[in-house]
DNA sequence: GATATCCTCCGACAAATGTAGTAGGCTGCC
DNA sequence: GGCAGCCTACTACATTTGTCGGAGGATATC
């Protein structure tokens, strides 16, 4: 995004991004975060270690910029006590879920998570398992909401 | 995004964008393919009026901004027969919705896109049409896999 | 015919994002 | 003590995205 959008007033309680429920992260940025989730906390070489194959070759010092921005943000930390820093993500994958997941359904599903959960089973392959549980789940749907 | 990246390989057997698999929308350029998706084909005034309220109060040349590049992507056309140009969207809504899915399905939940599902279908209220058409796709699935 | 309108076209510009180079500081080892 | 390596801090720069303004053409209006 860019230009001459005027920031979200913030609220007055809280304002420290964690709390926010726009999580603005960049493809980038949310693979580096996503290589804290996957290795744990870690040194810029070290999480240049657990990098999506996609994401391999980038510069040292490139990853070094998304940590330090990440940073910034206030989705991770760093203990610097050490000559290499060790990033630890604050931002949990569970928070990032929930928000991706809104704007989804907001965007796209008119808010309607019911209709996404549909698509879902629709696109989806799933495995046997799952469709044997989907069956008994809805088994019990349609006990508690007998008609049609 | 930005920088030095590579451009994707272009395959050599489809090109034009619409067979892509990840539709490049920025937000605002999202909000003015759903208020083509909402009020159909329409000219930029038209389609200023579809705008989702909080994109509301952007200038009229933003919005034709806004179409142009679509147009450029390829994700909608435009009948310049008259004077004031009729943008129609190309790319649809599910496309995207499934674009998407799949992104945040890769991203966020290791591929599993059956067990977000699953979830969705535990936690959401489903209406009772939702809960009939579930039932109707377990049929469906039940037969394509018979077994348990 | 002169004006006010409305449109499109083009150019601009700031912020965010992806990517990386360079300078300079520690560490450790011969 | 000096050099090789690794690390951080800065700076830089191209693109994409969001936002517009102004020029100039067509229409409608008086």
């Amino acid at each position: 995004m860019a230009g001459a959008r005027p920031p979200p007033p913030a609220s007055p309680t809280e304002n420290n991004a964690m709390t926010q429920h726009e999580y603005e992260l960049g493809e980038a940025e949310l693979d580096v975060l996503r290589a804290l989730w996957d290795g744990g906390p870690g040194t810029v070489r070290e999480v240049m270690q657990h990098l999506p194959a996609r994401r391999r070759g980038v510069a040292y010092t490139t990853v070094q910029t998304l940590l330090n921005r990440l940073e910034t943000k206030g989705y991770v930390t760093s203990d610097k006590s050490d000559v290499a820093h060790v990033f630890r993500a604050k931002l949990t994958r569970e928070r990032v879920r929930r928000a991706r997941m809104k704007t989804l359904v907001g965007q796209l599903y008119d808010g309607a998570a019911g209709a996404l959960a549909l698509h879902l089973v629709k696109t989806q392959k799933l495995s046997r398992a799952e469709i044997a549980e989907l069956h008994r789940l809805v088994e019990e749907l349609d006990e508690d909401n007998p008609n049609t």
